[in-house]
DNA sequence: CACGGGATCGTCT
DNA sequence: GACGATCCCGTGT
């Protein structure tokens, strides 16, 4: 076993496992998304950022949910396969916006990933971003973030659980209290009626990497 | 710091 | 043909 070797399966033993993924939960996913680690490989360069602020969709009740209603479209039927891939969409045209789909087949559910901390690979993070200076505005917010780290739709419907994909998500034992998350409505779904104030929106309490509110 | 508007295009009606 | 799970920059305070 030669080091790439060892690296490789030392950092697929950190990569989340299906069982993460499917169970029928997303809200308490998106919670515990908080702290894992967002890693792109792309073009042979690594870049990642711990997740910081989250969103939870899903079809069954959520107006806010792009499967709303069972509408099964090209675009959204990533959120019905199984969870543990990735649901990419275009959103006003110019910003490709980062979905972890979970749950069981055909219960269509989603994590919109709102913002990174920016940790691996800050040069290259700075360089697609056509920043001089690192900080929070480098991955605060979920289009920005994409940007960061090299994220496009053509990524939709791609396996999060392998390192041998483009993307992934990675355990590197940070874990936060539930008082160190704050919950409060999501983000710019005011169209939808009773679900716009459900509070399933988390983000980390005292991190200032994440997106701005209304 | 708050607010306002323009960018830009895939998706669904 | 309208609009969106956004961002950035300009203006004014």
């Amino acid at each position: 076993m030669d080091i790439t070797a060892i690296k490789d399966s030392k950092q697929d033993s950190r990569i989340l496992p299906l069982s993460f993924y499917v169970r029928n939960d997303v809200v308490q996913i998106s919670r515990e998304l908080l702290g894992k680690f967002l890693v792109t490989h792309i073009n042979g360069k690594i870049t990642a950022g711990m997740i910081v602020e989250t969103e939870a969709y899903r079809a069954s009740d959520d107006k806010a949910c792009h499967a709303y209603n069972m509408r099964r479209t090209a675009r959204t039927e990533v959120m019905f396969a199984e969870g543990g891939q990735a649901y990419i969409y275009l959103c006003y045209g110019i910003h490709h916006l980062f979905n972890v789909v979970t749950g069981p087949k055909n219960n269509a559910q989603a994590v919109l990933i709102r913002a990174v901390e920016a940790i691996d690979n800050l040069p290259l993070m700075m360089q697609r971003r056509g920043r001089e200076k690192a900080g929070p505005q480098l991955t605060a917010g979920p289009g920005v973030l994409s940007k960061a780290l090299g994220i496009t739709t053509s990524l939709s419907g791609s396996s999060l659980l392998s390192s041998t994909g483009n993307i992934w998500i990675e355990d590197r034992d940070i874990h936060f209290q539930p008082k160190e998350i704050i919950s409060s409505p999501r983000v710019g779904i005011d169209y939808a009626e009773e679900c716009k104030d459900w509070p399933w929106r988390f983000r980390v309490k005292h991190s200032k990497w994440t997106s701005k509110s209304k």
